[in-house]
RNA sequence: CGCGGAGUGGAGCAGUCCGGUAGCUCGUCGGGCUCAUAACCCGAAGGUCGUAGGUUCAAAUCCUGCCUCCGCAACCA
């Protein structure tokens, strides 16, 4: 039974160059949230892509020898590109959209012409301080002393005609959105930032088109003109369902979108030009905004002009897919800022993956496996000492329901590792390596090994969205059956059959020797 | 006065909206256990919560000024 659906987008990436690990972060997220849902019982539409016109594509593929649709079906298409990316970090997207797939460019001329002759659109001129070299316009406040901030040459006067949207017109809905819909943008902070730099100051119309450059979607009724990145890039959440296509026909089963996942640099364009131009469309507005913060790396901004990249594949290839997802969402607050560094993974991994879940799940089944034989006796016999373990574990799903609602994926993650550490904690109250000694004590000990076992399943479950592949060899080493590993049974303590066959595996996270990697890490690049 | 965010024990963070014994992880030190991946469990040391004022019986938490760092300012997640 569906609880319905859930429309989720990460922003389409902009394929100019390999992508690291901050486009890595977002789509991780985004794929948790997708595959949360999932599991919840809804269904999803996971939607990610690429937003491949412009400029810098068209220079970048000159500079190498290609032309753009060459250069970009490289980065997107080729030996370890986008797809491969996505594909290695087991990303779930149900679509993945193209600006230059045929129908999302037919589409964006529609949609542009429609615009047009309701008159959102107009036809203007663009005025403003223009660096010839450069082929840019600049406002005053972005000029260096008065000089071009790109090349430093001198800037003169220049008109050049060109297409506007009248984001203007819409300055006042936009605000009575946020008045009305206080959790449209989201987290707050962003929201403020949004009224105070644009709002107040007051919206002025968006050029839409542009001459100085021929990679885009043209203006099919004026010819020279091609459409600039807004219309073209926000409107991929739209034409990826169908609208004004026949490619799909999605559009009334999941618009609106229930989220878009999109990063801080980029809200204006999401919380402000996004619901103007729907506005326009007269389409229902998506129900969230969610802007996450960035990784930082050395205190600064990771830039691919300055090199300070990070590549996911090198992390993932040594650590594991898993890990790296795990790492990403639990170490940093989802909307703010955090500071990435090799020696915090590695911390993470050895502390929370090695150590305590890894370790939970190794010395339980060893017990289970080594009393036992792999099968716990159906006489099991309770004690008081099991109350606690039993009420976090069976809370815990609850619990993790709210964090997840919220975006929180840290607060989740931090929950349910509270319970594997209580569950390690259980190990020591209850003793099972002396209970084994006495064969009287063969039942009282069974059952603590069923509590631990079915401690597992619990926390097993729910780390499904966020590690899958580990959470499937967790179940198969305690055994536990597909209607043991669904969302509901996470919620009842109990459900794990008794006699559960449980079989030893490999180490699920070997620990990692933390000077010796940082060493190795630091030789490599 | 462009806008926003941050400043909490050695490190990284939570707590700040809704004032009331300062919490977590890592690291350090001491102890326990032996089922387990030298893992696990218990305990200890370590902070006048950037700074100067204000409000209050009471402020990390509210208000004001200042300092420092970071980001944004028509597309680098």
């Amino acid at each position: 039974m569906s609880k319905g659906t859930f429309y989720i987008t990460t922003p389409i990436y902009y394929p100019s160059d390999k992508l690291h690990i901050g486009h890595t972060y977002c789509t991780v997220a985004t794929d948790a949230m997708a595959r949360y849902k999932r599991m919840r019982g809804y269904d999803v539409m996971f939607l990610t892509g690429t937003d491949e016109h412009g400029q810098k594509i068209e220079e970048k593929a000159a500079a190498e020898g290609m032309t753009p649709k060459e250069f970009v079906d490289s980065i997107i298409e080729g030996a370890g590109g986008i797809r491969d990316l996505w594909k290695l970090m087991n990303i779930s997207n149900d679509r993945f959209i193209r600006t230059t797939d045929d129908f999302h460019e037919q589409s964006v001329q529609k949609i542009f012409k429609k615009l047009y002759d309701q008159d959102d659109i107009y036809k203007g001129s663009y005025k403003g301080l223009y660096c010839t070299p450069c082929e840019s316009f600049w406002t005053d406040s972005q000029l260096v002393d008065g000089k071009c901030p790109d090349c430093g040459r001198e800037v003169k006067y220049a008109e050049e005609e060109a297409y506007f949207f009248r984001l203007s017109k819409y300055e006042k809905k936009i605000l009575d959105l946020y008045e009305n819909q206080p959790d449209f943008l989201e987290p707050v902070s962003r929201k403020n930032e949004m009224v105070n730099n644009f709002l107040k100051p007051g919206l002025e119309d968006l050029c839409v088109s542009r001459t100085t450059f021929k990679w885009g979607v043209p203006v099919d009724f004026d010819p020279g003109h091609v459409v600039y990145v807004w219309v073209d890039a926000l409107s991929n959440y739209l034409t990826a369902l169908g609208y004004m296509n026949d490619k799909y026909d999605d559009v009334d089963k999941y618009w609106p979108a229930d989220v878009h996942f999109v990063g801080k640099e980029i809200v204006r364009f999401h919380a402000i030009i996004w619901p103007a131009l729907l506005m326009a469309l007269d389409m229902p507005l998506p129900k969230k905004i969610y802007g996450h913060g960035w990784l930082l790396l050395g205190g600064g901004k990771m830039s691919k002009s300055t090199g300070n990249v990070v590549d996911p594949v090198v992390l993932a290839d040594r650590y594991g897919v898993d890990a790296l997802r795990y790492f990403l969402l639990r170490e940093f607050p989802f909307g703010s800022d955090g500071s990435f560094s090799n020696e915090l993974l590695i911390t993470r991994i050895n502390t929370d993956l090695a150590n305590a879940l890894g370790n939970l799940v190794s010395r339980t089944v060893a017990m289970v496996v080594k009393y036992f034989g792999g099968t716990l006796p159906e006489e099991q016999a309770g004690d008081n000492a099991d109350e606690e373990l039993i009420a976090q574990a069976g809370a815990l799903s609850g619990i993790y329901e709210t964090q997840m609602e919220k975006y929180a994926f840290q607060n989740a993650l931090t929950e349910v590792f509270k319970v594997t550490s209580r569950a390690n904690k259980y190990i020591d109250e209850t003793t099972p390596w002396v209970l084994a000694k006495d064969e009287g004590a063969k039942n009282r000990l069974a059952r603590v090994m069923y509590n631990l076992l079915e401690t597992i399943r619990i926390c097993a479950v729910l780390l499904k969205p966020f590690m899958p592949e580990t959470s499937e060899k967790i179940f198969t080493q305690i055994g536990a059956g597909a209607d043991e590993t669904t969302w509901e049974s996470a919620g009842a303590f109990g459900r794990l059959s008794k006699a559960a066959a449980v079989t030893k595996g490999n180490v699920i996270f070997p620990r990692i020797d933390l000077e010796k990697e940082l060493q190795s890490l630091a030789a490599q690049q």
